[in-house]
DNA sequence: CAACTCTGTTGCGTCATGCACAACAAAAAG
DNA sequence: CTTTTTGTTGTGCATGACGCAACAGAGTTG
């Protein structure tokens, strides 16, 4: 793939920006690309002129530059959170075997908006659409333990591993808070344990879950964490793709 | 100043994007920058292999690539204004009822950088990383009055109560700096008035502006230097915070 | 199902242009 | 002051980006 070689030095300029904190000079950007001094000046005017680098007005230093926050933040304005979701729930059926799913919180509920099925034949299907409860499902209790939700008032039993005590729920959302994904114990439909994690936006803001769903015989307790762990990945890695930052600043 | 020209081109691409909201295809941005096919197809291609546009996989189509967003997301964390800021512009939209915004200066105009929105119906919305003119917003103003920055060469009219005459704007700016707050009037959309005041450092410099906008219908002339004086108290309140002090006489 | 259109990629010869080297200017360090 | 470092500008040369054209796919149409 022919790769025009000025346009990439001029990215690979931003992308070493991107982990300077006070600025690089010229003469460093040459240095770090292994390129001519001459090189570098002239791409860093050409960047300067379209607002992608900007000149620390004290220090001289090169800094990225205010049309990268125009640019990025006009992306994230658009994208909707099902789109870029979908190829994490991919990679969540792939490192699993078992269905993901993707749920917001509606109506103080779980609002699954995207699944993506597992090819085994023992599988749990949701259907998209359909609203769960909050209390005793995984992706609820992420929405719950997560977001800024309180816990609903009726607490309905599903199965006789539901909790409904509202206090030891509280003790659960704060173990799974801590522990940064939730686990439904067969607490929704019996022989099926789940596992979510949160999803953030890039102002850390709780837009979504993602987890994964199967048979109680294949997410035994044994692996329960292994999962969760996984999980737990895949959600922080959507989250940084919808800009959000694990460390601000 | 030379400019790198593929590289210009790339970075032309990238803009060409922002207004794209379905994306564009090769031939589609050839003709928008009048260059060939081909050529737009290796600058594309060199973009997308870092992360700077990327294809949608349904129609092929090129847009904004995640990796602005990861460096514009970067840029913005590093503005520590924008935390100390957000408290205070949600006193502002408590006190006045009206959206608020923090801008700093950058590349010869105003970087929304942060903004609180009311909970009217009726509201002006800005979008963070957007850019606006110096000389005809109310942050913008504030900038030019209150820094060291010259009025920009060219005064282009927005609406018909756009100051285009450079001796009438810098007096308005005197006035503007002596009264301590500054006003939009109308000038840069029609029926929505602003009002901004300056934020300094613990150095005394100017770091940005805060502000309200909101419907000429309720940010009335009769009622403006009411919310001037509120914008002032509050940005004042937030210089103090950043350590500035205000001297005696 | 071919004929046609529109799109995006690739090969290639040519010429522009980006490059290295150097000289220069300007600031910082000694 | 000299010395060192840093950033910009000039120039010949060779690289590499360009435009043309051919090609390959995907849709569309009759």
């Amino acid at each position: 793939m022919a790769e025009i070689q000025s346009l990439a030095k001029g990215l690979k300029i931003l992308n070493l920006l991107e982990h300077s904190r006070q600025g690089m000079g010229t003469t460093e950007v040459a240095n770090q690309l292994d390129i001519d001094k001459s090189s570098a000046s002239r791409l860093l005017h050409t960047l300067a002129n379209y607002g992608f680098v900007e000149q620390d007005e004290a220090t001289a230093r090169y800094l990225l530059g205010p049309q990268l926050v125009t640019l990025g933040q006009r992306l994230l304005n658009r994208i909707t959170l099902r789109d870029h979701a979908r190829p994490y729930l991919y990679e969540l059926v792939d490192k699993t075997g078992e269905c993901a799913h993707l749920a917001i919180q509606a109506q103080r509920q779980a609002l699954y908006i995207d699944q993506v099925e597992s090819t085994a034949a023992l599988r749990v299907e949701s259907e998209i659409g359909a609203l769960a409860p909050l209390h005793c499902t995984a992706l609820g209790k992420t929405l719950l333990a997560f977001g800024e939700g309180r816990i609903p008032d009726e607490l309905q039993p599903y199965t006789r591993r539901t909790v409904v005590d509202r206090s030891s729920l509280a003790a659960r959302l704060g173990q799974t808070g801590r522990r940064g994904y939730a686990i439904d114990d067969e607490e929704y439909n019996y022989g099926v344990r789940c596992v979510a994690a949160p999803v953030y936006d890039h102002q850390g803001k709780l837009v979504g879950a993602i987890g994964i769903s199967g048979p109680s015989g294949r997410i035994t307790l044994e692996r329960i964490d292994e999962f969760g762990a996984v999980v737990k990945d895949v959600a922080g890695a959507l989250s940084a793709r919808l800009g959000y930052e694990t460390r601000p600043g």
